[in-house]
DNA sequence: ACCTGAACACCGTTCAAGT
DNA sequence: ACCTGAACACCGTTCAAGT
């Protein structure tokens, strides 16, 4: 008998194999042995089964944070675990960006990342805001990633940019071929980077920070 | 006859009335009076046609920026132009957020933002890269804006979270449904700053910025 | 309660044939 | 060159009927 853990675990292989455009309730029929509306009687669609494969590829991501840290760094410790859960699987993260109502992990890790911004001394609302915000550098970055690891390598995303227009002897040009064959790891780090320092900035308590922080 | 550049303005259309999932070639081709299989004259598939309407979204993004402005406040104002101009179709987030192949107006802005950050002294590979870190965030953010507004009032994303599990007394909880009926537009402003923070102090010409700008 | 078999109402895309 | 008409190979979802 088909439990609903079974048809998520195997939901989450066929998007490993097929990609989230070739996943398709049919398939996943078949990889289970059912015909496909008998996945109707464990999700009352397909939206809501790929709800709960976005919730499960960010177990574990809430995992404990040394204490000892500073926020920042627990941030980015956060952000770094995320980024890596949203790789483990094929377009990962489109599917967690295409999530409509947010499971048991994605509520946890959400709410610890939040957590962590208002004990620095945000006003919840910013702490939240915040983490949104964090969250949707890190789903783009990964969705770019992962979507050009999918592409043949001479036709890159930063390939048709540089050559639908730039001059060869522009160094913007060529900074963006380099970036083409840049490490993405780092590439995301550098970002994580930047956007957690203007975060830290503005944080109330930071006392290096402006003055400025809520106005402005 | 029909031309590529009215299948274009049909088809942003049709993205108003029906939003980005309703967004058929049979229903295109009823719009403008054609047999589906006619728009193939125009476009190789949908995804060419998708293209096409993403970079229309972006024509004007790309205007001039006053040059006495700092650059931070440039990136600001491009960043505010790229808001305003998402918002101004129907799902116009998630339609750009799915674009494979960049046209000349994607392309404009994008280097535009690129080339105020290599003259802000960061070399052209970093340049880029926070031009898409940035451009992640505003998309993630505008998609999620725009999910938003096309839900129920008391179904928010925000509302579920909050009562999928936080407490009614955690500050967090009553902080998250303050969120939800927060004015969007101040919402991304605020985050564009943090980011644009962020940003200035990883900048080398900086001198306000701390000395680790390309290490750590 | 769970699953099968088969249907319903759609899709994107192709292509001979018309004009 | 452009469009029609009609098909092909799919979709997600529903639902009587079986067990």
């Amino acid at each position: 008998m088909l439990r609903r853990a079974n048809v998520v675990a195997g939901a989450l292989d066929l998007l490993d194999a097929e990609g989230l455009d070739g996943l398709t309730m049919r398939k996943l029929g078949v990889a289970l042995d059912v015909q496909a509306g008998a996945l109707y009687r464990h999700f009352p669609n397909k939206e809501a089964l790929l709800d709960a494969m976005a919730d499960q590829l960010l177990e574990g991501v809430d995992g404990p944070l040394p204490p000892d840290l500073p926020w920042p760094d627990q941030l980015e410790l956060l952000g770094e675990r995320l980024h890596t859960a949203l790789l483990s699987r094929r377009d990962g993260a489109r599917l967690v960006s295409g999530t409509f109502a947010p499971g048991p992990h994605t509520m946890a890790v959400s709410r610890r990342a939040a957590q962590v911004l208002a004990e620095a001394g945000f006003p919840p609302e910013r702490a939240w805001e915040l983490t949104f915000a964090v969250f949707y550098f890190i789903l783009g970055h990964t969705i770019e990633e992962q979507a050009q690891s999918r592409m043949p390598a001479g036709d890159n995303w930063t390939t048709r940019l540089a050559a639908a227009g730039l001059d060869t002897h522009d160094p913007l040009a060529t900074g963006l071929r380099t970036l083409a064959v840049a490490d993405p790891g780092e590439r995301f780090s550098y970002g994580l980077r930047v956007f957690l320092a203007g975060v830290q900035q503005y944080a109330p308590e930071d006392a290096a920070g402006p003055s400025n922080a809520e106005s402005s």
